[in-house]
DNA sequence: ATTATTGCAAAGACTTTGCAACTCC
DNA sequence: GGAGTTGCAAAGTCTTTGCAATAAT
């Protein structure tokens, strides 16, 4: 994603468009790892060395309202952001802090299909997500 | 579960069994709705007027390293907890803050089969939750 | 008797807020 | 020019920590 398109989103959005905010949504999307606002910001700083922290938070809480960014959850209580919107699941470590994208359009159908059939009561679903959590065999 | 139940898995663990213990884990069991720590605090202070709140938070902690609780994850920053152990999923609310439970043999024995057919490279799956976003359609 | 736990208050981590100065459209 | 945004610092919220006093085994 280039500063254009960058531009085009905030534009898309009706939000202004500034230096601090091309730096944020651009740093979310290059840390591809569910970066936390402390990460970004030190990220941003490279480039911007003056950047204030609140103006990273405020960023970051306005594109999340404006769907360009989502928050992710984790069992920790610092928030921590990811720039691909459309839906996938998360693979988390059980013994580190990492977090990976998991994308499967199949397990998406199936679970369409399953609850085409299954109701929850008094419930209406909108999303679901699949939290797995397990052991990464890589280089972790 | 009573009290003895309570004195049971905390003496099982090997921790030490004091009032302000078994306050906590019974009052995570019986708050059913995934309560924070304020909230379990709260409803211990009607009789243990004097817990101190670091000792809540302390308490919870240990709980959870001693799997007798869970966190539960939350896309707001407030750590919230659960004394059911055994799989389950979670029903959130899109526009407020409440969570439940959501239990599924089927839906979990889906997700098995499929597993066992569909390889994720370079993980090892130990446990999947759904997290199903949607809208309560009750009283809420 | 020994070791862990509690209460308290202070510190810490993360996030939000208020407001004057500044930018974007 | 006007509305919205930034930087800064202060305040806020949630959580953790250190330590002497206390309670559990």
């Amino acid at each position: 994603m280039n500063i254009t398109e960058i531009r085009n989103k905030l534009k898309g959005r009706g939000l202004k468009v500034t230096p601090q905010r091309i730096a944020v949504l651009e740093a979310v999307t290059i840390l591809k790892d569910h970066p936390t606002a402390e990460r970004i910001a030190e990220y941003i700083r490279k480039d911007h060395p003056d950047i204030a922290t609140g103006t990273v938070y405020k960023i970051l809480e306005k594109l999340v309202d404006n769907k360009l960014i989502m928050k992710v959850k984790t069992d920790k209580d610092i928030m921590r952001y990811d720039a691909i919107l459309y839906n996938h699941h998360h693979l988390y470590s059980a013994q580190s802090e990492r977090i990976e994208n998991y994308f499967d359009e199949e397990l998406d159908q199936l679970l369409r299909d399953y609850f085409e059939k299954k109701d929850i009561p008094d419930f209406r679903i909108e999303e679901i997500k699949l939290q797995i959590m397990g052991k990464f065999l890589d280089k972790e």
